[in-house]
DNA sequence: TGTATAGTTGACTGAATGGTCAAGTGGAAA
DNA sequence: TTTCCACTTGACCATTCAGTCAACTATACA
């Protein structure tokens, strides 16, 4: 019953992954979505409820993107290490290709996003906040894992240290957007995480 | 010759500093400032070219409070690590003061206005990146002052360092934000970042 | 073939946007 | 006291905004 699927509910959501993470949610319209989609604005409210709802999905849409990167990344068969080199080499793979394609450094559309509306729309709050308490999750299952092999001290907090290591990272992408400048992420981020991952607390000097 | 000096300007700049401080530079518009401050439209563009030029001032503003503080805090009389705890200190009162102010933790003003407008406006762009320039200076002479202590590894990359350190900071209020969570930052961010001082590159496990 | 229905169209609305302007107002200096 | 000019006022403008809607189209299925 009714018309084949289209496309057109994904288009919308790619584009506007694209004006948000090179732009932000309150500077874009709806208008310059539908434009740049090509689709009309009929359309848009026949597949969401609101432009907040469109910002939602898209935060979702990229959500599920990463998650498939990440589980391979992480997986618990890679020395955790290891883990942490890809990453990185993942992270800085994705803001060179987004540079090149829109002109600029873009840092992560997700956390620009949830920071920029955080506390206006509960249900993006709530979304980026278990997007954050996921990708923290992995960098947790790196301490532990290198705690059973004994490789870092097995007193480290890992729930602190995983916290620090990915706002470390979150830190790195927003300075990188502000300087338009990718250098420090693809020659000194790896090196900095692991160096952080060995270091054990209150001991040294 | 004229009429007294008016506080009109100020009131603007202050005004527009709480309200982007909570929001974001494209969300909020002149209107909604003007009301705030209690100025009348054409007052505004007495004052200010454009919106653009208020976010402008606005940065300018907030950096000039900023670097005071800073000042004090970095002094060279102080011992390295003393600034670090100060600096930490001085972050976290302001983060819980904006908190129960507006109602959420609201993160850097400057780089959340730098990060929303990167490559849109080359003033804002310029002034930010000499923000963050002068920022990572003052954890960069942190460095070189405890090398000269012989406190830490005088072969530490201090440019690297620094920068690294800055990026945590940086990455920690913007997480905090987006959690509406000032815990990590008033309980662990000053021995995050003094344990990252202390660090030695490259030499354990 | 008929019909129900998912998807499409584009004109429309009222409010909000950034910005303009001509006519004021009032204090400092001549 | 007059003149000058920084500052103030609020109406005004064109444009853009998010969102609505009734009419239309195409297709899966009975």
């Amino acid at each position: 019953m009714g018309r084949t699927q289209s496309d057109t509910k994904q288009k919308l959501i790619d584009t506007a992954i694209e004006l948000i993470w090179r732009n932000s949610y309150s500077s874009i319209s709806v208008d310059e979505i539908c434009n740049k989609a090509g689709v009309q604005k009929g359309s848009f409210y026949h597949f969401f409820p609101s432009k907040a709802d469109l910002a939602l999905k898209t935060m979702e849409s990229c959500q599920q993107e990463a998650i498939v990167h990440y589980d391979d990344i992480f997986s618990p068969k890679r020395h955790p290490i290891e883990r942490l080199e890809l990453i990185v080499d993942y992270i800085s793979a994705i803001q060179e290709e987004k540079q090149q394609e829109l002109g600029h450094v873009c840092g992560c559309p997700m956390m620009s996003l949830g920071a920029e509306l955080a506390g206006k729309e509960a249900l993006i709050d709530a979304q980026i906040q278990a997007i954050c308490a996921i990708k923290i999750s992995y960098y947790e299952q790196v301490l532990k894992d290198l705690i059973a092999k004994n490789e870092i001290d097995k007193d480290t907090n890992v729930k602190h240290k995983a916290e620090l290591m990915f706002a470390l990272v979150v830190g790195q992408l927003f300075v990188a957007r502000i300087k338009n400048d990718l250098s420090f992420i693809k020659h000194n981020l790896k090196d900095a995480l692991i160096d952080l991952v060995k270091l054990k607390s209150k001991e040294l000097i």
